[in-house]
DNA sequence: ATTAGCACTCCACACCACAGAGTGCTAATC
DNA sequence: GATTAGCACTCTGTGGTGTGGAGTGCTAAT
């Protein structure tokens, strides 16, 4: 939609001024605003137009005018595509981002977790962050043992190295030949595998030369089926919830109660990740708007999204969400800033930055992957923090 | 506190009508409802009294009485004490709990959170279940292998099954006697130790004979550590918080957004667990109330807890946390058919129970550990649903 | 094309009145 | 002495009314 300069100038002030106020703004008060020197009664005559085009609209008849969903959209174009955000307040609040980052999350949960919060103080808004998604991946390699009599332990490693693990109860304990001989059947007939490349008939095979073991040999190829289907499921951080209650017109029981069930049931946001995912904006970056939100009970609601990669491929979703009048500016900005501050941690490159944070006590002997002191803090791991959650079952 | 038995039943009346209505109580109210035929003027008189007692109070001078913290301590002490809960009511509403702890949730966590929900759902209060605590555990078995040339992956059993893994980078491939030898060092050294008994000595020992692997024994014995470590962690899920919408007095915009922050800073409620692990109250029920609540920003609220053991001294906290006017027989006697359907599903003579539900399908052959069609779902894992978490890093 | 002026609309807020619920107190009754 | 009926009083919640202010649309003047 192409829109006179004018009108694009008064449409702009009126977003930016509803999205300070909150209230409903008047013509008088535009004419004021703005450096284009008109009264408010040409204001008005072109107010009534962008109403007309159905891009503001009025509460009640005497009322100043707030954009509509059309309205907020063509802003938040206008903005993304004129490229020219000011990140500088964004980066000003963002400078300790870094250091939370840096502290020892040594586990990606931990690591989402606290940038959610970040997220969630810096903005005002609420925030989610999906964890990264990965590809199906091929077997790299199976290894059975004995734990104890009763029982072995699986032990398998997908590409990527996520490694799950699986005890199974056996009636009687096998001879080292037997877990030698079941291991390299296991690993010559798996590995390099898929999960969706293991037949039926490849199954029967392995049963066929494992003998009486076919117990066993079901169950190691439950859990490879359980890795992966484990790494699909997508896990979502939210922080800041409570935050809509800073804004009246999502803070009414009936809305506020939907919206904080959803976060709650985090996989009613899966959608957004989704959506994000599908659909790849200009830089990365996605708004719904309104009727636009993916997720039913949210459309009172507005959420700007993010993909971030941490390497190989792995892609998550940040989003933060908060009312349709939300400083579209100013969460574009902290988006882009934490995606390239979780770029640079994943980058080797990263090196630098971290090492000008050292604090003297990081002089321990460059050991790679040495201990200080009794903390399990090594800076490798630090610079590439990929973490999976796996699970394990027993019986 | 002893009271004469007139004003005991007043007391009773009044709190349980409050707690349906959550309107004040008048003295005609009561009057109506109780079956000691007694005038409104009577009624006055003693709401008199016990209002100089402390253990009622008018929100102002021409209102009905509302019951005060300490008044609801006396109803629900008494309750608890007098034993004969209604349980009829909440067993007829929890039917259904038992399919719901059987669909197949094969792992811990997605079992306490359907917990929680169903807990949710079914009382109208919000939820909170604490993952199990585990006792440190002693090392039960290590082992080593070699994944790629670049990589080691070291997998750690520690007592009651639970299972580590971490994956620790070589510089060079090591040779198969060398993996064996290392094996062999760690398993004899460190098998039968809990984390707290490896000295630093023993370290050292290690390390001298290990020879040029230093750095694999020092990432082995971080990761045992690592593993003592995130056991200690509390997880705690929730559900159901969007509830306390339902109740007005908690609904204002300042006690939701505290109440609602506490549950999604869901650290906040480990002080319930605390609390509740450390005093064991009658029956593993324990009930707080107002200001005894142990998390500051819900001292509008009540909470009841309950104690659940999954065996082995695997000890949880389960909570209902909802306004102080909630309804505590009902959710008492919710808390004690949960917890006798969890000790069900752990104990092993929970067999019954399970097959006389079994839908036919079950009878795919009395085979231990058997798949069913494509579906991962071995009768003895539901039996015994001790799954934990385990996390691994890589490089 | 822009602006000043004006009549009009609608909301928000304060004010008031009043019915209703409930109390405390006193005097009468069992 | 305990209970009850009766009554005056208090406080809240609600609905009605009035008014000031903000903002509009329209018309006429610039």
């Amino acid at each position: 939609m192409e829109l006179p300069d004018r009108k694009m100038r008064i449409l702009k002030a009126v977003v930016r001024n509803y999205l300070e106020t909150g209230e409903p703004v008047g013509s008088r008060t535009i004419s004021k605003l703005t450096d284009l020197k008109l009264s408010s009664a040409t204001i008005r005559n072109e107010m009534a137009d962008l109403e007309e085009m159905g891009l503001i609209t009025q509460p009640h008849t005497s009322a100043g005018r707030i954009p509509t969903d059309a309205g907020y959209r063509l802003y938040v174009d206008d903005m993304l595509s004129s490229e020219k955000e000011e990140l500088q307040s964004a980066k000003k609040e963002m400078l300790d981002m870094k250091d939370l980052l840096l502290k020892k999350q040594d586990r990606l949960e931990n690591m989402l977790q606290s940038v959610a919060k970040t997220l969630a103080v810096s903005t005002n808004y609420a925030s989610m962050i999906s964890s990264p998604t990965t590809r199906s991946s091929k077997i790299k390699f199976i290894q059975l043992s004995q734990v104890d009599p009763r029982n072995v332990l699986a032990v398998i490693v997908i590409e990527g190295n996520l490694i799950r693990n699986k005890v199974i109860p056996v009636e009687e304990e096998l001879s080292a030949e037997t877990m030698l001989k079941l291991n390299m059947l296991l690993n010559t007939n798996l590995c390099g595998l898929s999960v969706e490349e293991i037949t039926l008939g490849l199954i029967e095979g392995i049963k066929r030369n494992a003998g009486i073991h076919t117990a066993i040999v079901n169950n190691v190829i439950d859990a490879a089926a359980e890795i992966v289907r484990s790494e699909e499921e997508l896990k979502i951080y939210t922080s800041g919830a409570n935050n809509i209650f800073k804004y009246p017109e999502l803070a009414d029981h009936q809305r506020a109660s939907e919206i904080i069930s959803d976060f709650e049931e985090k996989q009613a946001l899966g959608s957004i990740v989704q959506e994000t995912l599908a659909g790849e904006g200009q830089n990365g970056i996605q708004v719904y708007i309104g009727n636009e939100m993916p997720v039913a009970g949210m459309r009172d609601c507005s959420v700007v999204t993010a993909t971030y990669e941490l390497g190989e491929g792995m892609k998550g979703t940040i989003g933060i969400i908060g009312p349709k009048r939300m400083d579209y500016d100013k969460v574009v900005g902290v988006l882009k800033e934490i995606m390239s501050q979780l770029d640079a941690i994943y980058k080797p490159s990263g090196t630098a930055s971290l090492e000008d944070k050292g604090d003297g006590a990081a002089a321990s002997s460059g050991q790679e992957g040495g201990t200080k002191g009794g903390q399990v803090f090594t800076i490798p791991e630090l610079r590439i923090p990929q973490i999976k959650r796996i699970e394990i079952k027993e019986l």
